[in-house]
RNA sequence: GCUCCGGUGGUGUAGUCCGGUCAAGCAUAUCGGCCUUUCGAGCCGACGACCCGGGUCCAAAUCCCGGCCGGAGCACCA
């Protein structure tokens, strides 16, 4: 029952405000440059679809006020690098369309960390350990500083220049940030700044043999690189602590920090050394196998990447953590595609049926029923004589028996072995054949005749279908396609897709 | 164990700072209907949530306390 506004007055109810796009929050502290922010990705293999988050909420944001956007890639563990990354992660960038105004590789900077540690030192906010760490971990918990605390300055110092010039092994010395021993959280007590690395940098080779700790080089960079804003997950939150107190020490003016929350991924594989093992023993196919949740994968399932950046965008920057919601995705890249897939007709487990005919059907299949572009307007035409028709074998399961319509072509009687013609629409022969069935009702099944070829489909759980496709669908390569009543397909060669989604 | 941070429908969020307009909005999923020669898109409708318990208050999703649950950190990783 509508009410008396809704009746008499509808135009009332037409200026309520209908869904507000969803906007990140503002930041506080912008001035009128802009912001500096930076991500901090290592070189461990190509970004993910949990990196890219951190890119694009930095990116929208350098959006929204302007400044710069540093990509700065950690690659101080020479241990966990894997040299195409360098590359493969700006190309996963650009393919986000996040644009980072410079790029800064760690490597690049060790002397930076090293004057910067040798200056804490010289104001006694430093100092150089050899006690073994199980022993410096149980003092930390119990708040009791190691015997090197109480070093002077000099002294510190002259260890230091010999932790340097490569007179202790691995193991045996690293440099310590004090903090404060009686913090209350024991994760934010003294922490190691410099260790020593014997293996060679894949960048700089062994030109360093003490490495700087993340906490080390992210703090003394964030303030050489200007930043104003640092947005990052909350594994960060007591890193940050760490970080603050070498600000402090050094009278920085600190950015400001957001933590947003963990994104938990499911059904997908993203650690890159299991991917990495899975590629060397030829599991998966590379980096962009459909079971990974990498970049690289998604775009070659024909992922838009501005569905990954609306997603991000509506879960906003909330410390909660979250699951992430393929199906969420799936639907904000199908409102992209849709109008630009072209259909065609892929069968799955194909059934053969013979085809008695003795006239001839036409049949006129649009490419792109949901488009209003005139140019849109193709067909796949298809002339149908006697021969054998293919559906897949769940529809003929379903329907042995019974009266289908193959899309676009007719009504037709399923039996056994073949298939009859038993009208085209709204002629006098369906009338005449069921009056009183409502024709609307027949389950529309597609089908193949003749132009076809074979075809496998590569699906993101492993599983690969393996059926017969359209060969029209060949014309359409490297783009989306909707195979009408299965899914949507990027097509990769003339024999293989990769599944999108449903 | 210690230290922090959180808990709004199945999922993702809005609202929480500054209590009332929130018997809670949106999206997605599911179910139903309409339209359509796809199981898509579109349109309409339904379903479904403030972790629990106290307290303050005329009034609590919102403030306070306790509990429960979840997460993060406690690396010579980032």
């Amino acid at each position: 029952m509508k009410s008396i506004v809704e009746k008499e007055f509808p135009e009332w109810l037409q200026n309520t405000p209908k869904e507000t796009e969803k906007r990140l929050p503002d930041l506080p502290n912008v001035e009128k440059n802009g912001v500096i922010m930076r991500m901090a990705p290592s070189p461990s293999g190509p970004l993910h679809i949990g990196h890219a988050r951190m890119a694009i909420l930095n990116d929208e944001y350098l959006r929204r006020y302007g400044g710069k956007l540093i990509l700065r890639i950690e690659d101080t563990n020479p241990a966990n690098i894997e040299p195409d990354a360098y590359q493969m992660i700006q190309d996963d960038l650009k393919w986000l369309d996040v644009k980072y105004t410079d790029v800064v590789v760690q490597s690049e900077r060790f002397q930076i960390y090293y004057d910067e540690m040798k200056k804490l030192i010289e104001i006694g906010k430093g100092y150089v350990a050899t006690t073994p760490t199980e022993e410096f971990k149980s003092r930390k918990q119990r708040g009791i500083p190691v015997i090197e605390r109480e070093q002077t300055p000099e002294e510190n110092l002259e260890r230091w220049d010999k932790m340097v010039s490569g007179e202790y092994e691995k193991g045996e010395a690293y440099a310590v940030v004090k903090t404060d021993l009686s913090h209350p959280n024991p994760a934010i007590r003294d922490f190691i700044a410099f260790r020593i690395i014997d293996i060679p940098h894949p960048l700089v080779g062994d030109k360093f043999s003490v490495y700087p700790m993340m906490n080390f080089s992210v703090a003394i960079d964030d303030h050489y690189l200007g930043l104003t804003h640092v947005i990052r997950g909350k594994d960060h939150t007591a890193n940050t602590e760490k970080q603050k107190y070498i600000f402090a020490y050094r009278g920085w003016k600190l950015p400001y920090y957001l933590h947003y929350g963990k994104v938990s991924i499911e059904n997908s594989i993203l650690k890159t050394s299991l991917i990495k093992k899975g590629i060397r023993n030829g599991e998966f196919s590379g980096w962009d196998d459909p079971r990974l949740g990498t970049l690289l994968a998604l775009k070659k399932r024909g992922i838009n990447p501005l569905s990954i950046r609306k997603y991000y965008v509506e879960s906003g920057i909330g410390s909660v953590d979250t699951t992430f919601s393929w199906e969420i995705l799936y639907s904000f890249n199908r409102k992209i595609i849709d109008p630009v897939s072209p259909r065609h007709f892929f069968v799955n487990n194909p059934v053969s049926l013979r085809f008695d005919f003795d006239g001839a059907l036409k049949a006129e299949i649009p490419l792109f029923p949901t488009s209003s572009k005139q140019s849109d307007r193709k067909y796949r035409e298809y002339v149908v004589k006697r021969g054998s028709i293919i559906i897949t074998s769940d529809d003929y399961q379903k329907n042995i028996g019974g009266l289908v319509r193959l899309k676009d072509l007719g009504y037709f009687k399923i039996n056994e072995d073949s298939i009859e013609f038993v009208g085209a629409e709204m002629t006098e022969d369906v009338q005449k054949w069921n009056p009183s069935r409502p024709l609307g009702k027949v389950p529309i099944i597609h089908w193949l005749y003749q132009n076809f070829v074979p075809f496998k489909v590569f699906r993101p759980d492993g599983k690969i279908d393996e059926g017969l496709l359209e060969r029209n669908a060949l014309d359409y390569m490297e783009i989306v396609n909707q195979f009408e009543r299965y899914g949507y397909v990027n097509i990769i060669n003339e024999k293989e897709g990769y599944f999108t989604h449903p």
